[in-house]
DNA sequence: ACAAAGTGATTATTTGTTCACTAATTGGAA
DNA sequence: TTCCAATTAGTGAACAAATAATCACTTTGT
């Protein structure tokens, strides 16, 4: 018999690599890095599983190239925020602005980079151009301009950082509805009053 | 030759079930728990494979169930400090010291805690008995009471966990020496300074 | 014509789990 | 006390399923 039904091929896809990228984040977020598969990532982006690695040398390049790729964006942003002109509040919403603008201008990403710091940055490695160095830096700075009482800036920077990124985490979670830069306020008012405590 | 070597075969374990927690908590913590294979956490805890079912129905469980013992535990002695009398700084640090106890006691318990709530509270979930929750309705009376200023509880409760937990996951990644509970007064004044802030 | 990008069946490994067997422990009867 | 089932705990080889990666081939763009 003739009547053989045309195999249902697949259109063969154009541009993998962002529909890769964009699938891979969302599992990545939702199942974690180990728990998504190089299959669910190609069905997810509607692309061939050889296509993952045209671009990439494996899942765990993919993964980490997405993890860097946010996280020297972050140190970069933290950076140049810190050199905004203007006193400590100046300073604080600049940053605290920085991260708030990155996470509404790509969620996925952002949450991303807040839920998998801790299989990509080994205890053991430590980078002084990640944001959280450059804050501590930029606290003991501020400790040194006497623009703040003084105190740990390794312990003052957690605190602080904390601040947003433990409402990052709740809002990954749902528990903080809207733009994350509607916090910003807040955020400011709360990291200023915890570095000028005491 | 009839030298043939004894068959080198492991003395029989005794007592495998604490050998087992601790071993993947130590793996669970240092991979990741997908990244722990059983293979990996039966060598570490001296104890053959088919062990680890003896007392849990599979990996998963294993660790579900650590996760769980800590969760639970860490909403009681939460709920608890919450019902310490005096003002709000007393509460305040009471529910503190609860964190910093539990995390001294057994910080490998108290960090694999820390790094893995994403993974075992599925983002749709939301039991009202979790230290979040928690958080959220005591800060919810706090307003009630007059003995804060208005404001989102949801964000002040998330903030103010966030000096806490931020400042666990620094210490997780050797950013922070000595022991946690070092840091109560800090953290309680942070706290305060940002539930009394505006 | 040439290179770059996509396909998907196939392969080699890894990994969670099972199970028949063995060792230790316990508790009651003699 | 002594003995001896009966239960509990531990072993490790073997199995089945899942999965990351490969590669010969096809399609598209320049």
């Amino acid at each position: 018999m003739s009547t053989e039904q045309a195999s249902p091929k697949r259109p063969r896809a154009r541009n993998a690599r962002p529909k890769i990228e964009r699938a891979a984040l969302k599992l990545f977020v939702g199942e974690g890095v180990d728990g998504a598969t190089t299959r669910d990532i190609a069905e997810q982006a509607g692309v061939s599983e050889g296509a993952l690695y045209r671009h990439y040398k494996g899942k765990d390049e993919l993964a980490l190239s997405l993890f860097m790729a946010t996280h020297d964006r972050l140190g970069q942003m933290v950076l140049e925020a810190a050199q905004t002109a203007g006193g400590l509040e100046e300073k604080v919403r600049a940053i605290v602005t920085a991260y708030c603008q990155l996470a509404d201008e790509d969620w996925l990403l952002f949450s991303f980079h807040l839920l998998s710091i801790h299989k990509f940055l080994p205890h053991d490695t430590k980078r002084d151009d990640d944001p959280t160095t450059i804050t501590e830096n930029i606290v003991r700075g501020l400790i040194a301009s006497g623009e703040i009482p003084d105190g740990d800036p390794a312990l003052l920077a957690a605190m602080s950082l904390g601040v947003v990124l433990q409402a990052g985490q709740n809002k990954a979670y749902d528990r903080l509805p809207g733009p994350f830069s509607a916090h910003i306020a807040p955020f400011t008012r709360a990291i200023i009053a915890i570095l000028k405590q005491k």
